[in-house]
DNA sequence: CGAAAAGGCAACCTTTTGGTTGCGTGCTGG
DNA sequence: CCAGCACGCAACCAAAAGGTTGCCTTTTCG
């Protein structure tokens, strides 16, 4: 099971993540990504209201947190998600609210004498 | 199936949440919190490098998520999980990534014709 | 070939964020 | 009852985040 280190391995892993999808935006990008698959920066930004280059410095930090990955492909760059780290951060709220949920439990326990 | 309006409540919603989770300190505070129990600011300082202002400011970031609450209680205040939100961020991940497996899916069976 | 499409790079600006220090207030326990 | 603990409020600060404009390079295609 996870416990100790594994826990504080999880935190620095997991923060950059969440910090990843804690915007609109980029949340928006994920979705269409997810959804229409493999997207060029041009496609992505029309649908979107800011320029490219917003649109560029999102895929870059998506892109450090390991959520993406960008190819070239001729003239333009087709990005596309990993959906590895995504797992990661869905398994970290599992473990969360497991938790969560076993404390409760306890607490529950607790009053109820 | 979740489509259309109700994937953008879910940006919308769920943007603060991860943003809130976006941060290895308020990410340490709910992996305590979810362990320990309710807990008072002056005991999730302790343990923490940065001042109790600080950790005040950060349980604001997470209250404000609605990812916890805190009750005042004599003259300390209390702060616990409110599981629900991480629900809800859990659930998000779960349709992007069923999404992205699917587009996966499709994708392997175009290439292989 | 040459115009237009797609994008990279860099400078710059404003707002937000994460943090601090200083001081005031309320509760409580010996 | 009063010393001290737990906390709130406010001002302030540096760095990061989100966005823009301007310009240059590469690639495609009629």
């Amino acid at each position: 099971m996870l416990q100790g280190r594994s826990v504080a391995a999880s935190l620095r892993k997991g923060a950059p993540v969440f910090a990843a999808l804690g915007d609109e935006t980029r949340l928006r990008i994920v979705a269409r990504l997810s959804s229409d698959g493999p997207l060029s920066i041009a496609r992505i930004t029309d649908g979107e209201a800011v320029t490219r280059q917003a649109i560029t410095k999102h895929l870059n930090v998506l892109s450090s947190a390991g959520l993406v990955h960008g190819v070239r492909r001729g003239r333009e760059r087709l990005w596309e998600l990993k959906p590895a780290p995504l797992d990661d951060a869905r398994r970290y709220l599992d473990l969360v609210s497991a938790r969560w949920d076993r404390a409760l439990a306890r607490l529950k326990l607790l009053v109820e004498d």
